[in-house]
DNA sequence: GAATAATGTAAGCACACACTTACTTATTAG
DNA sequence: CTAATAAGTAAGTGTGTGCTTACATTATTC
């Protein structure tokens, strides 16, 4: 007989390299001979990983939300109490915007929904996403009029995040004024929420 | 002699075919072949109207932001009292987020920011669009303390702008609940702000 | 230890597409 | 009228790149 395939695990090796690789280049300028370069590779074996190139990106966006999620799980792995968790998130998006390079794989992506598997990778995310920010902004209260629903004020965080991205990738802001916008921003949409 | 070179006119004329194609397909997704197929002439037509494919490409994004500022203007030309302004132009965009594949064009071309032009071509939009929504959001009242900036407050709106935009592409939302949000939360930056 | 299947190497195909070239036809200024 | 140049036609060309194929090597299990 012959020696166990190890697909799974060096898929597993793998992805992270992939993943950098398209947040650096996007999707169209990634090619598949630079992610097996990057891989220590030959095409061809990506291939067997893979069906194909796009299968490749849709794990990568897959694996940047997982991390990501895992990420903020680890931030707040210490805080029992509502209001500071969602103090201590604020505080550190505001300050690590744009380091993964996640918004360059989201936008590529958003160039490509004509694709439906491409789109259903991205709604799948951004509704992930949204629910996540609902959890960690919601407070249980009655909702009061005039304020903002959990659901709209999450929408309002994550544009927010997109367009920081954009900030730190155009450097439309320095650092300092670009955090003390996010912080700004984002405290006014949590305290006129409930 | 020669009749005299009419490129000014058509290249005024097929740029709006231009801007449409590429808003409707993206960077890389627009061909050459493409854009001469919809502007009805040969490829070695349009590139004697600008060098080169990046060239079409920051024509268009320059004219989509100037056609998207006329549009502003005629929103607005017929109201005087300022609070009044911000209102109509808020419910203007709630209704009318992604008509235009405006955040299309943009996307692609943030993926393809390791180009200096096509950086800078973005940023110059960007700033414009700020002081833009800034000017419309002003009220030269005094700064208070905990409120947000109008600069600050313009960038939230326009990552709100994006979101709803992404939210439109991806169907995240429905019709009525987008627009719900988008003016909930445009208002809640608005009020917040001075 | 040999059959079997996984892993690795190297070369290249086929196609899409940005851009060019060589040429013909229309227009107009002098 | 005609010389000169713009506008239009048609057919490439070269390159980048996603993906494949053919084959050699290695490891594993019975």
């Amino acid at each position: 007989m012959a020696r166990h395939s190890q697909i799974d695990e060096q898929r597993k090796k793998l992805l992270p390299i992939v993943c950098q690789t398209f947040s650096e280049l996007g999707y169209r300028r990634t090619t598949t001979a630079e992610l097996a370069l990057r891989c220590d590779v030959r095409e061809n074996i990506l291939y067997r990983l893979w069906p194909d190139k796009k299968a490749m990106f849709l794990a990568a966006i897959d694996d940047i939300f997982q991390s990501r999620a895992e990420k903020w799980a680890e931030v707040l792995s210490d805080l029992p109490d509502p209001d500071a968790r969602v103090e201590r998130l604020i505080a550190y998006e505001a300050q690590h915007q744009g380091e993964f390079g996640f918004y360059r794989v989201i936008f590529t992506a958003l160039a490509e929904t004509d694709d439906d598997e491409m789109r259903d990778a991205l709604i799948r995310m951004y509704r992930q996403f949204h629910k996540l920010v609902v959890k960690q902004i919601a407070t249980g209260s009655e909702h009061e009029e005039g304020k903002l629903t959990e659901s709209d004020a999450a929408w309002g965080l994550i544009g927010l995040a997109t367009i920081s991205n954009i900030i730190v990738e155009l450097k439309l802001l320095g650092p300092r004024q670009r955090q003390q916008m996010f912080a700004m921003v984002a405290n006014a949409l949590v305290q006129d929420t409930v």
